[in-house]
DNA sequence: CTTATGATTAGA
DNA sequence: CTAATCATAAGA
């Protein structure tokens, strides 16, 4: 293998996931997201592991979305180029992670809610602390802080890292739930948009 | 400028 | 159940 193609890698393992994979409804690709890896080269090592909880968030007509309420300086990413990270700051405390989806412009993304880390273990427990090992990136917050992920990476591109996605094993049992916290969101915090793998000690509590 | 609050979490 | 803690958005 060349230097060239050892440079090109961030693909490792299965397939990195392109831009065109991410140009999709948030409704389709949260569920898809389910088994894939998420990947983090932060200036203190890696961290990776798969993703075993989402939530949908869809385009304006979705009153539990950022972007219902327009176009903002917080949500801006949300209406540009699929496939970037969109990361916000709230309850004075807590970052979260999602990744912006399509089709093209539309204003939709999927919040990441739960990782069962898989590499960068010792890593991620200096960022958390004892917590027990399911716990360790289970909880949007939980995940931003175990991969070391705050808002210097809002709109960093998936197709350029530091933070990508690839391929992962298909899911086997997946579950359909509503939404956490948007109580406020009336029919549409009914719906079942926020998906897990079922039995998998790592998914978020509630 | 002032004010309310949130796609959360940990702990009582 | 509530405190923690602040960027953001909306209103005056």
């Amino acid at each position: 293998m060349t230097a060239a193609a050892a440079r090109v890698a961030p693909s490792a393992p299965g397939g990195m996931l392109d831009r065109t994979w991410f140009d999709r409804h948030a409704l389709e690709v949260a569920p898809d997201l389910l088994g894939k890896r998420l990947v983090h080269d932060s200036p203190d090592g890696r961290i990776a592991g798969i993703i075993v909880e989402t939530e949908a968030y869809a385009g304006p007509e979705d009153r539990a979305a950022h972007s219902s309420r327009g176009r903002t300086v917080r949500n801006a990413v949300m209406f540009g180029e699929p496939g970037h990270l969109y990361v916000y700051f709230i309850y004075g405390m807590h970052h979260c992670l999602n990744v912006v989806c399509g089709p093209g412009s539309k204003p939709e993304a999927v919040l990441i809610r739960a990782v069962r880390l898989e590499e960068g273990e010792a890593l991620a427990r200096l960022r958390r602390g004892s917590v027990p090992e399911a716990q360790l990136a289970s909880g949007p917050g939980n995940v931003a802080a175990a991969y070391g992920i705050d808002r210097s990476l809002n709109g960093a591109d998936l197709a350029a890292g530091p933070v990508w996605l690839t391929d992962g094993p298909a899911p086997k049992d997946v579950l359909a739930r509503p939404r956490v916290g948007v109580a406020y969101a009336g029919e549409w915090a009914a719906r079942h948009w926020r998906f897990m793998l079922a039995h998998d000690p790592h998914v978020s509590r509630r």
